[in-house]
DNA sequence: CTATTGTGTCAATATGGTTGACCTGGATAA
DNA sequence: TTATCCAGGTCAACCATATTGACACAATAG
């Protein structure tokens, strides 16, 4: 890690922007370093968590999630369903799209992946407690919706 | 954007994962945006940005900061000089290092560049409150620490 | 003198993304 | 029906960003 002052909010919210970047450093690099040992990407990760987020969510529909390109999304999410840990099935009422979903191995790695940066949000939150926990939610919130 | 549940907070924690995702990258969307119309990178950026938090960093100090090989380092941080905005000069004890400082123009964009993440920054803590900011702080802390 | 360290550079390579063009097949409006 | 549109897939060219390895040079430390 890196030394970093605490916070000791200034006007110019140098000293939080630090803070957001490194947190979020450590907090990927957790589950990029399991990915390498499987050979997958974070694009891998992505595709799997929100399969498993929104399960029936259509290609087009991980496109916007993800906000890549259609040829960026094409090759990983092929190597998952070759690797039987995405499946997919016709829409109901518009055959053309893709209902996408996790196999049960798919369910399986997902869950591993996501449980290193779980376990690492959650220590962060024990330490700093609750009512901490529920501003940077509040906070994360506001930075999503502006 | 994208459509996020609020908190309403979980066991799995999946909620906080993905408002840390979304958050994370609106907020660097802010400063790439920016950057793309001078020709730069966000490695320009983070090396704008800490050369100007912590005048006199060698380039070692740099690249253990940014976590990146000498290599790729390199070439914007020379690009940079040439540019301008970025100075040298021997260190005084030991004549190999370099200390790194800003220019006056290369304040000038750093402050512009960062100006934007600030202002999203701010605009959150103002809408989530004071005692919001300080929650969100704190975890970030122990994010970084942990 | 020798070894180590800070910096710079060349080369080869890998990865991950882009845009553009084109295709199939299913849905839909004229 | 025909024309058009849209979801999805694929090929190609390209570009940005990163890596590791090898090497060079200058300056400091022993």
């Amino acid at each position: 890690m890196v030394d970093l002052d605490n916070p000791a909010p200034t006007d110019d919210l140098h000293a939080e922007i630090e803070q957001f970047y490194f947190a979020y450093r450590g907090f990927t690099d957790r589950a990029d370093r399991i990915l390498d040992k499987r050979g997958l990407g974070r694009v891998h990760h992505r595709i799997l968590y929100f399969i498993g987020r929104r399960p029936d969510v259509s290609v087009r529909g991980l496109l916007d999630l993800l906000a890549v390109s259609k040829q960026a999304l094409n090759a990983p999410l092929r190597q998952l369903m070759e690797m039987g840990l995405v499946g997919a099935e016709a829409g109901a009422q518009d055959r053309r799209v893709k209902n996408l979903r996790l196999t049960s191995q798919g369910r399986k790695l997902e869950a591993e992946l996501t449980e290193a940066q779980t376990r690492h949000l959650r220590a962060a939150f024990d330490r700093a407690g609750a009512e901490a926990q529920r501003g940077w939610s509040a906070v994360m919130g506001e930075l999503v919706k502006g």
